[in-house]
DNA sequence: CGTCGGTCGTAC
DNA sequence: GACGTACGACCGACGT
């Protein structure tokens, strides 16, 4: 090993441009384009990874002549400006660089060349090895035998070596090649006739330009290139002079001030987290300073005692619970932590398998002592997803009671757009701060033990962060929740909803176990017969499931009629619409729809819904996310009940495997036409609210409006299409999709908008001005003032202007109804409760919610569902509830 | 062997 | 390009 100096001279400029190119569109959340800086940051930090350089020094051209314009008027004369996308990067590029302590060069009157030659000669004169960051060629006449050229991106180095190798010349010789050439993208002009190559030979085989000329008549026998050279001697001194870097610039600034130092990474985490670049934000958070932070055990009751007593007088604090499952409803109790205190944490364990050389009380003694301070609703609690240890609490006999604040609801309120809404996300967009992850603790990949088997002197750290950081995240978002003005929406809908979500998770729904395995059974023996008939038609076995196979099999091997749609990436389209299609040209395409339905069916419905049976309840308990959707709806997982097929009669088979308890109906109630009416609504259309108000059939009436016909000419036929249009306005369709849908001309489609518009004006007109108004906001509300951004709506991109204005027209209808719908469960759930009644709330659909009660409840519940559902809250038209009951989901819709 | 984007299909 | 909101099965490319 050397103990040379070394420094690496970066060519700032060249890498502006082609950290621009090489990734594309990327921006903040705010439309801020970021991919030019993204790109730079990838580069840098990764030679600074890899290279550990000792000495660094970031150089830029400056904008304005330089003495070469002077020299030569056409200087660079056809290179086109700088993109405005790339321009408004560079401060934060500037930024950057100086966040990550390293100097940067620029200097008025000349370019990034003729300050890394300069700082090179500087450089090599005070004894150090140079390496030239850059991609340009230019560069090419710096190396030396200490001074080398390296491609980041491309990883190659140029040295005098390999130079001699490649074009047979001495670096030094490069600015003759370039004076005969010229140089296409600097325009310098060179010799007619002349490129790289027979300037490379020449300076080869001569020299040097002066040896050229003295030998000039050597080359007669070429007679176009003698010509040619012959009448070009002038140019060609000046080209070499416009290319020849200039290595005496007058500069400050000594080589030894380019030492590298440690990255500013507090300056660097924000600024990345100011440009959204998440993964490069976790690189730079802090871990905390452990010192700060008082987190213990309490492993005696004495002491536990005294834990109570202070949470009791604190009157508000965080809790979080450590168990053995993601799944609450089957999940073992592990330990309990709590803070009431920013920086401080306890942590009581209750079900660790192996605790060590530390003593564990009785699960039961410490439930004991912490339910009265649970269950007391005058001690406020909060927690981070905190349904979920409701629910763990609840099976170990804790009622949590006085729950007043969940940090990821409030993360969620805040921002419903994004995913990441994890305690780790929240602590580091807060705090900048990384958090302890669960495989510091408990391993990862197959070596992951749960969480009841970690050391508790282990799980102390882990389980006391996460109450800490619930606690402090509590302070700072709930201020923004009030600055924002979504504490109404907070305290009178997503909190109190968490119980009635974590009771209907609780309580699950049974299922019938053999009619599932009865119809996977059926599934799978018509499946092996499509198979093997798919396989005949197709002339081979393939992966059928594979849609690029699929594609090769129909449109290269058998040649269906193609081109009918081909997707964004790659290959050919077989959804649906194009099966169908070819289906009657084909006997494949058609066997495909059937084995697709089918196998549908089976693995999504059929195989994983008993897969989810519980194993004590015997009931599936499904998760009704409260985070997730952009709009405010709910959102269904492990397994999924809001798609449960409905449409088609195979599909229905599913639903009738839903099934209520011994003694028991199933009973649905749906909101008939509920974003229909929150469109009169909130448009205060009068045609829409008069129709309402009659109670009569909507879709009948937009075909007698759209279509001006009278409503005893209206058959089911323009009813349907009327229905089409409907629910395309609330969609905001374009006129292709409908003439699409409809099968009708686009002309035709076009002139049922305008009519639909000419009639429903205060639709239009409601379009018009929340797009509008969305534009000068950035963001659009629900009726209980739920908010999303969309930021998109300003887009300079017309295709993702309009993704964001038809989410603009949306997003109000389908959020005010899903603000309704969760009021109503809340409201229900008090009823049910207030009235002693046995009834049970099991699932909600977006627009209907499902009940399970005694047969002798069912008039009852009916009435008290409707008045309440019906009346959840004041709106310009009558809302209207459908019910239905049977003994089977499919039977109560 | 896990992760992740693409494609497809189900619901409201 | 072309209709809003979801979840999830499956494939295949990619990285460890």
């Amino acid at each position: 090993m050397t103990s040379q100096k070394k420094i690496f001279l970066i060519d700032g400029s060249a890498f502006l441009y082609r950290a621009f190119h090489a990734i594309r569109n990327l921006s903040t959340s705010k439309g801020r384009p970021t991919n030019a800086t993204f790109g730079f940051a990838k580069i840098l930090l990764k030679l600074f990874k890899d290279n550990n350089p000792g000495y660094a020094l970031v150089i830029f051209d400056v904008k304005g002549p330089t003495f070469r314009h002077e020299l030569y008027d056409q200087y660079k004369a056809n290179r086109p400006p700088m993109p405005e996308e790339l321009s408004v990067q560079i401060p934060d590029i500037k930024r950057l660089i100086r966040a990550l302590n390293i100097p940067i060069m620029e200097k008025e009157g000349y370019e990034a060349d003729d300050l890394a030659g300069t700082y090179a000669r500087l450089a090599e004169e005070e004894g150090f090895d140079v390496v030239m960051v850059t991609g340009d060629k230019d560069f090419i006449q710096l190396v030396t035998e200490r001074c080398i050229l390296w491609d980041p991106m491309k990883d190659s180095i140029k040295d005098a070596g390999r130079i001699r190798e490649e074009m047979g010349i001495h670096p030094k010789q490069f600015i003759d090649i370039l004076g005969l050439a010229g140089d296409t993208s600097d325009n310098i002009p060179g010799v007619a006739g002349v490129g790289p190559k027979t300037a490379t030979e020449l300076i080869a085989q001569f020299g040097s330009i002066e040896n050229l000329y003295e030998n000039l008549d050597s080359l007669k026998k070429k007679k176009k290139l003698y010509e040619n050279l012959s009448k070009s001697r002038d140019i060609v001194l000046l080209s070499r002079k416009l290319a020849a870097i200039d290595r005496f610039v007058p500069v400050t600034g000594k080589v030894e001030d380019f030492k590298v130092i440690p990255y500013n990474t507090q300056e660097a985490f924000a600024l990345f987290q100011e440009l959204e670049f998440t993964t490069l934000m976790n690189e730079f958070a802090k871990k905390p300073d452990p010192s700060e932070k008082i987190y213990k055990s309490i492993t005696n009751l004495g002491e536990l005692e005294k834990l109570a007593h202070v949470l009791t007088n604190k009157g508000i604090f965080a809790l979080d619970t450590e168990t053995t499952s993601k799944n609450p409803t089957e999940a073992g109790l592990v330990g309990i932590s709590f803070s009431y205190m920013e920086n401080q944490g306890f942590y009581i364990p209750v079900g660790h398998t192996s605790p060590g050389d530390v003593e564990q009380p009785a699960k039961e003694d410490i439930l004991r002592i912490l339910k009265p301070v649970l269950e007391n609703p005058d001690i406020k609690k909060v927690g981070q997803n905190i349904k979920y240890d409701y629910i763990v609490l609840y099976r170990f006999g804790i009622f949590l009671q006085g729950i007043v604040f969940d940090t990821m609801i409030a993360s969620y309120l805040l921002n419903p757009s994004t995913r990441g809404h994890s305690l780790d996300s929240i602590a580091m967009t807060l705090f900048g701060h990384k958090t302890i992850s669960y495989e510091e603790v408990a391993g990862k990949g197959k070596n992951q033990i749960g969480f009841q088997d970690v050391l508790i002197p282990e799980a102390v750290n882990y389980a006391c962060e996460d109450a800490d950081l619930t606690f402090m995240a509590y302070q700072e978002l709930n201020k923004n929740i009030r600055d924002k003005e979504l504490s109404d929406l907070m305290d009178t809908i997503e909190m109190p909803l968490i119980k009635v979500l974590a009771k209907m998770e609780m309580e699950g729904i049974m299922v019938d176990k053999n009619a599932l395995q009865q119809l996977s059974q059926t599934f799978e023996l018509e499946l092996k017969h499509l198979e093997q008939d798919i396989y005949t038609l197709a002339g081979e076995e393939f992966n059928i499931n594979s849609s690029q196979q699929l594609g090769f099999i129909l449109f290269e091997k058998l040649k269906l009629s193609t081109v009918k749609k081909t997707k964004m990436k790659t290959g050919y389209s077989t959804d649906v619409e194009v099966l169908t299609k070819l289906a009657p040209t084909h006997e494949l395409p058609a066997r495909l729809l059937r084995y697709r339905t089918l196998d549908k069916l089976k693995s999504t419905y059929a195989d994983a819904l008993q897969e989810l049976i519980h194993k004590e309840t015997g009931r599936i308990h499904t998760s009704f996310n409260q985070t997730i959707t952009a709009t405010g709806r709910l959102s269904s997982s492990n397994p999924n009940l809001q798609n449960i097929p409905i449409r088609k009669e195979e599909g229905k088979k599913i639903r009738q495997a839903f099934i209520p308890k011994e003694g028991h109906i199933l009973i649905s109630a749906d909101y008939s036409q509920i974003e229909l009416r929150i469109l009169a609504h909130c448009a205060e259309d009068e045609i829409l609210i008069e129709a309402f108000k009659n109670g009569e059939d909507i879709h009948t009436r937009t075909a007698k409006e759209v279509f001006q016909i009278m409503p005893e000419f209206i058959t089911d036929d323009l009813r349907s299409q009327a229905k089409a249009i409907n629910f395309g306005i609330v969609y905001g369709m374009s006129a292709f999709r409908l003439a699409n849908d409809l099968n009708i001309s686009r002309k035709m489609a076009t002139a049922y908008i305008d009519n639909y518009f000419k009639r429903y004006s205060g639709v239009k007109k409601f379009i018009e001005s929340t797009i509008e108004n969305t534009r000068k906001t950035g963001e659009v509300s629900t009726i209980f003032n739920r908010k999303r951004r969309l930021d998109d709506i300003n887009s300079s991109n017309a295709n993702i202007r309009g993704f964001a204005e038809r989410a603009a027209v949306n997003t109000p209808i389908q959020g005010s109804a899903a603000d309704l719908i969760k009021l109503a469960m809340i409201k229900l759930e008090d009823a049910l409760e207030k009235n002693n009644m046995a009834a049970k709330m099991l699932l909600s659909v977006h627009d209907e919610i499902i009940f399970e009660c005694p047969f002798e409840e069912k008039d009852r519940l009916i009435d008290l569902a409707k008045d309440i559902m019906e009346n959840v809250h004041p709106l310009k038209v009558p809302l209207k509830v459908n019910f239905g009951s049977g003994q089977n989901w499919a039977e109560a819709h």
